[in-house]
DNA sequence: GGATTACATAGACAGCTGTCTATGTAATAG
DNA sequence: CTATTACATAGACAGCTGTCTATGTAATCC
């Protein structure tokens, strides 16, 4: 079963990976749950902060949230990143071979 | 004979891409040289928003220019962009399997 | 029950940035 | 040489956004 995946627009995806902090965020729950006090100890800036840039995420389905208890656990949507990647190259580098080797595997369906 | 790839940061790669009228350039002279005065025609801001976008282009090393007479033409280095989309993907996206192929095409060397 | 913990939301504020007008400058045209 | 064209630079300004403090709310603990 696939899950839909979400589109995205290149502008809006770039927008919430233009700031440091943000970044910091994704790879640290890009392949592992983390809650959001684990980030908070992560990053430095406030527990707010954290919280708004996991909802700025969250509203373009580049994380995924699970609630246990008071904890919640947040993790990147890495296919949907690459996906948004992949809409990268081929409008921005289509002649290149990094795009070249996408367009093959998107063609794989 | 191959050029120096320039190493560019993502976070300041991502803020180049985080406006719709620098993608509308980036796109329109992807593939081909265009001057100063096409890109204007193309996008409906002043000319010296343009040179300001180009700048901020040119600084990051995403565009290479070409003086003739007196106009200026410029083009997107593709390979710039698609090694920043590929650093993108290999933090960000490291498990998905447009990354693994783009780690494959990155070992060829 | 009350206290505490974990997280989200609201509002304020400062800094950044995309846009403009005005101007400077180099190259061609006449 | 003067006018014009093509582009860059300077400065101003409004809107966006990343951060904070303060507060709300739901779940667990005692």
């Amino acid at each position: 079963m696939k899950t839909k995946a979400p589109r995205i627009d290149s502008v809006a995806f770039a927008k919430v990976l233009a700031d440091p902090t943000r970044q910091q965020i994704m790879e640290y729950c890009c392949c592992e749950w983390k809650s959001v006090s684990e980030i908070v100890d992560e990053v430095k800036v406030s527990q707010p902060t954290v919280s708004h840039h996991l909802a700025v995420l969250r509203e373009l389905g580049l994380v995924s949230s699970k609630d246990k208890g008071k904890h919640t656990y947040y993790t990147l949507n890495q296919e949907t990143v690459a996906t948004c990647c992949g809409q990268l190259l081929t409008v921005f580098a289509p002649e290149s071979k990094a795009a070249e080797k996408l367009i093959k595997l998107d063609s794989v369906k």
